[in-house]
DNA sequence: TTCTTATTTAACTAAACGGGTAAATAAGTG
DNA sequence: CACTTATTTACCCGTTTAGTTAAATAAGAA
């Protein structure tokens, strides 16, 4: 173990990418993502396909929040929720710095965007 | 809440996106696998420049096997950690979904992957 | 104002996480 | 065998996570 005074959490660097992908990691949150890729919908209407409390599915989208993945806006007594996927492009970047492990799928992908981009 | 038998994680779509993002989630993880990216190395190796224990380390490690970014083959008394992305590229193909949200950066990517690949 | 609806917050719980140290294992070396 | 090295495992501990129910807020409707 190296000797320093900070530990390895003071050095992190990208605190964003820990929120992203930590946000990320659970299911249902990763749902709530898909749900919201169909459009801006209330905190009622994201909880209503999930089995847990209205409460647990609030505290979920407080992680995105906090993750930047989600904007809330208030909308009269509703909070209207929508995809801010930018901080995704973070998360793909990192990936993408791996891509020589996986050539042969990088390649696949790079093609399909080629040809979806035309 | 919607009324069903089983939970959320029951009828998790991808249980390996869990593990992956939540291997990704940590910062020590992260830069494991960066070190991994220069090549092959063994526990100790691995250890060495993080300011924790080398238990703590192996933990992280077991972390990284149990999602498949890492494989771990014994050489003697040594463990020698290989990076394995493949995984990565599930996460990567989840991310892509909702690159109609960040498309202005999307196609600086791609634009990017075209060259490269040239 | 009172009632209802939408959502968050508080308080609690069980389990998982991330770290530590110390003991256990495994495998070379003398 | 005894010793050393490499690594994991066991156990402990404090914090975080993910869920619950109930109370608190906020705001539209009567």
């Amino acid at each position: 173990m190296v000797e320093r005074t900070r530990n390895d959490s003071d050095l992190d660097p990208d605190p964003d990418l820990d929120a992203i992908f930590g946000a990320l990691a659970h299911p249902t949150r990763r749902a709530l993502i898909e749900q919201l890729a169909g459009g801006p919908e209330s905190v009622g209407e994201l909880a209503e396909p999930h089995e847990m409390s209205l409460a647990a599915v609030s505290k979920h989208l407080q992680v995105l929040e906090d993750a930047h993945l989600i904007e809330v806006e208030k909308d009269g007594r509703v909070r209207r929720c929508h995809l801010d996927a930018a901080p995704l492009s973070d998360a793909f970047g990192w990936l993408t710095r791996y891509r020589v492990f996986w050539e042969d799928r990088f390649d696949a992908l790079a093609d399909y965007l080629e040809t979806e981009s035309q």
